[in-house]
DNA sequence: AATACAATTACGTAGCGTCAAGGTAT
DNA sequence: AATACCTTGACGCTACGTAATTGTAT
């Protein structure tokens, strides 16, 4: 079975134009291509495209998944470790943040009651 | 008192650079310029930058923090709590990943101990 | 004349979205 | 001849980093 550019697209939920960028970057490249320049995909590129997106949803960048799918197990597995130790990093920061904007949100609230109060006073 | 662009870096902790691109885009606009091209900064300037790196803290884009200075408290207050919800929801996602990731690193520290298992069998 | 600082292009980054213009027909 | 699909540019987005080149001296 061969795949064109839409039918791949369908298939794998991503657009055209980012199957062409993917193979713009060498992440995936069709088994052929015709002499019009028209992409065919098969079998080993459908393979390949679902490993792709397996890294893809674990926050992966592309360049990185790139050297994955050809790094050895071990390679992966620290991979994957180190990926993982960033990714909580990057938790705990927005941790941080919410914990900063529920101060600031539960500040101005307390300012802007403050201010109504001394408006109501003002007012009579 | 007036500050050049290093001296304004310095005080911030900024770098000259992402000064010239706050005044680029319109963010933090010196209070005069000289002839030569020189900017300079004086209180206003230096009031306005600290607004700006509370919110930039805060994680919200520069654009926003544009408007954002030149709007009325309740715009503000609904804009922290729509950024709330926002962050919030990335870090339920970023929650997620880091499940998935621990899933994919055990399942494959599983497989790698079946693969030794069988390595070793077939060693002796 | 040398030093330190200033400025203005302009390209690079990540991952595509979104035209625009023009071929192809698996 | 029309339709649907394909292609290759190329700019846009976020927030600057990083030269390269050249001017200024608060």
């Amino acid at each position: 079975m061969e795949y064109s550019t839409k039918e791949l697209s369908a298939l794998s939920g991503l657009t055209p134009r980012t199957l062409r960028h993917y193979d713009a970057i060498g992440l995936l490249r069709p088994a052929n291509v015709r002499p019009s320049g028209y992409r065919y995909y098969s079998r080993v590129e459908v393979d390949r495209l679902q490993q792709i997106l397996f890294y893809r949803e674990l926050g992966f960048p592309l360049e990185k998944i790139k050297e994955l799918l050809e790094s050895p197990d071990f390679q992966r597995e620290e991979a994957l470790q180190s990926h993982l130790a960033a990714i909580r990093q990057k938790r705990d920061h927005m941790d941080l943040l919410i914990c900063n904007l529920q101060k600031t949100i539960s500040t101005d609230n307390e300012r802007s009651r403050k201010i109504r109060r001394i408006q109501t006073k003002n007012d009579r």
